[in-house]
DNA sequence: ACCTGAACACCGTTCAAGT
DNA sequence: ACCTGAACACCGTTCAAGT
């Protein structure tokens, strides 16, 4: 790219996610990182603590980025939500493979990210989820959608998902979600598969 | 532990296994992986072919424990299935943390991997999972529960998961893999949510 | 056949300088 | 304030030896 001669953590951040979209998580090293901006791997340490505190801030990119395009706490049906949930996550997982799979790793208490998580919280409330429940579905929404996502990105598995595997994806997590709403008790939600 | 003389693929995984569990995926290196056997890291090449064939090692490790456990094909309650299967991943993800992240990351290519996931496949055709679904059903599945257990065993989530929450989670895959069997009680998502 | 010593390239990190 | 050179400990890996 051009050569800034001034660094930046966000230029660091951005170098450090650029490398690891091309050569994956090994890929990301300081040296590597450096190069990019045309720096000495030196350099890099003003900007970040060390390498642990480099990767955390690439998680917390991809929250963002996850976030800017996920539903409202005005948002009310489930099934919208799940859907949109699952089609950013994807989309998200196919053009970062190797950091999404991060977001599964590491803990992420930014402030930031906490904030996010808040909103989803909240989200999961209006449609109808316990409070006692919140917490926990949220873990269990988040782990199903980025691992699946994440797992055909990285190469778990042989072949890529289709949209029809993420259709499938979204009846499985609306349904599994039907189990913690109000009205019904544990029943499956449809029956569009057979 | 002892001191063998002589080393095997066996061990040199077992010592690995014991590293993991003890330091985190950082500490799976070969001088420390050597140490354990007392031995040099340059004698771990003859029984591995380098590090990414150990950590395959690792995955296959694991993967052989999960499937004793596992249910056999002539299981045929969805709900006692996935039950166990939660069980079981839950408490091989709470004995090998860091490892069991690896099972999400890395690709299962193997021959005993290919045969378990074979089994499992057979599991879900069984209980009425359709043939074209069988595949990605069965990549949900494992990619949400493994997803739940690792990720509270690494410290994703800030707290661990409670038996209540385990419960949760069988709660939730189960509902979702009703959205893939036949004969359940026909109600639409729309008449549920109104 | 199986292990070791020496050696190399490479990475993360620090610190004292340079501008 | 921000970057660089030199330096250190450490890791993965190879190869020619040793037994």
């Amino acid at each position: 790219m051009g050569r800034p001669v001034c660094i930046s953590r966000g230029a660091v951040l951005a170098a450090a996610l650029g490398a690891a979209d091309e050569n994956g998580l090994d890929g990301v090293t300081m040296p590597a990182v450096a190069r990019r901006l045309n720096v000495t791997p030196m350099a890099l340490y003003r900007h970040v603590r060390d390498k642990d505190d480099l990767l955390d801030g690439l998680v917390e990119l991809l929250i963002d980025e996850l976030a800017v395009a996920m539903p409202r706490s005005d948002a009310s049906d489930p099934e919208r939500i799940v859907e949109r949930f699952v089609t950013v996550a994807t989309d998200l997982a196919r053009r970062h493979p190797a950091v999404s799979m991060l977001l599964l790793t590491r803990p992420v208490n930014t402030p930031s990210a906490r904030a996010r998580r808040s909103q989803f919280h909240e989200v999961l409330r209006r449609i109808g989820v316990r409070d006692e429940h919140v917490v926990t579905v949220e873990r269990i929404l988040t782990s199903t959608v980025l691992a699946v996502a994440a797992g055909q990105a990285t190469g778990r598995f042989s072949t890529a998902l289709t949209d029809a595997d993420e259709r499938m994806v979204v009846d499985f997590v609306v349904a599994g979600l039907g189990a913690f709403l109000p009205g019904r008790a544990g029943l499956s939600c449809r029956e569009i598969h057979q």
